[in-house]
DNA sequence: AACACGGTTGACCATCTAGTCAAGATTGTT
DNA sequence: AACAATCTTGACTAGATGGTCAACCGTGTT
């Protein structure tokens, strides 16, 4: 009897299938989404209190809650709302177009997520440091499909000498440790170089292409 | 009376100078910052109980309690710990040695540290990515003289046309992003090669080793 | 053996935090 | 205007957590 639908009245909470929201409602889930992704990718998810995502919301703790079905439950929206985009870049790269070009767009397009998005980036990263508990599925279900396809291809690339040889999978690594540590691991760049820089991005893009154009070039 | 030597009973607790250890205190310090680490690094510092790194070290809480002032100060004397020897292998590169082979030669320490202390890593990692509350003096002071320092050396050597030219900034970062990745994002390529992998380090070197003999030489 | 000091702990406390609830305010619809 | 549905919140609870304390145990020295 209870079988299916088992959360029927929570429809209008975190799942997404079939939501007849409010003006309201959509305003508010937003608000508390930005709020909570700010809060989260800060101080991780142990560290983050719903008082603050109430406070940084501007809203008050239940009425946080009547939003979402808890924490965890926030948590878990940003997660699957941030490994939908995340796979894209990657997703993106064309068997059937010219190697170099496909490898330097990718790079150039997880730079600028990495600029664009630090907040997701760190959320990202939070989670993975420590052990990625929220995430394996992911990681070893689609993102790992995924990876497995675009090294094949890399691989494939090499052999025909389009591109130096290299191990396809920690090429891989290379590029996402590359690109995010720029939003990872901004607040180390910001004071060791201190006021010599603006942006921690500074010179990234031509330093990344420099690179990669160097090592990819057989 | 009271003026001097406010904290001459904690001497033996979390200040370093005159400890007249006994071997019970070194074992139980040592125990305790073993298992601190091992929490610390894998939940954040707000992730991690007291009762947690007491029951990971054998010991009651209020024993734990003992030997150190509090959470914070576990948390502190494992930063100062490591903030010690992460500048040695930068400190080594020789400005009078063979450009390249300095070069390859702190790369592969860096990697090396990465493998044999992931932990230390990750505790890093976690502070860095949560804004490096706690490392704010260490990173503006000590680290950025050293690195300014060494990105002279380096800048000298690429002028003299014995390195490719980069900005050695983002050299040193990529440096470390790429060697620290197989240590902080652990999980991830644990995840994502599956079980084709015993070692997420496996290739790392010869990896890292092709990239940058490539990338420098000129 | 007996003493002093170092080491250990169960029981306890204050505070924080996720989450509840019932009552009240706001909004949209007729 | 009036009604119902949506929205909001102050006050509260249960449990977790950092930290304390007084009493007790163990060890080495004389």
């Amino acid at each position: 009897m209870e079988r299916l639908g088992t959360q029927t009245e929570l429809m209008s909470k975190t799942t997404s299938p079939s939501k007849p929201q409010t003006r309201i409602q959509k305003r508010n889930i937003m608000i508390i989404l930005d709020a909570a992704l700010e809060v989260f990718s800060t101080y991780g998810f142990r560290g983050t209190t719903l008082d603050q995502i109430a406070r940084q919301a501007g809203l008050s703790k239940p009425n946080v809650l009547y939003y979402f079905d808890g924490k965890e439950a926030i948590h878990l929206a940003l997660l699957s709302q941030l490994l939908e985009t995340w796979l894209d870049p990657l997703r993106a790269i064309d068997p059937q177009g010219d190697p170099k070009t496909e490898l330097m767009r990718y790079i150039r397009h997880k730079l600028q997520m990495s600029r664009d998005f630090p907040r997701e980036s760190r959320l990202f990263a939070n989670e993975i440091v420590q052990g990625a508990p929220r995430m394996q599925a992911f990681l070893q279900g689609d993102l790992r499909d995924l990876v497995d396809e675009k090294a094949a291809v890399i691989q494939a690339w090499m052999k025909d000498g389009k591109l130096t040889q290299l191990d396809p999978f920690h090429l891989i690594f290379s590029i996402w440790a590359l690109t995010q540590h720029y939003a990872d691991f901004e607040a180390q760049i910001r004071l060791v170089r201190g006021s010599n820089i603006t942006q921690p991005h500074d010179g990234s893009e031509d330093f990344l292409d420099q690179v990669f154009q160097k090592l990819l070039t057989p």
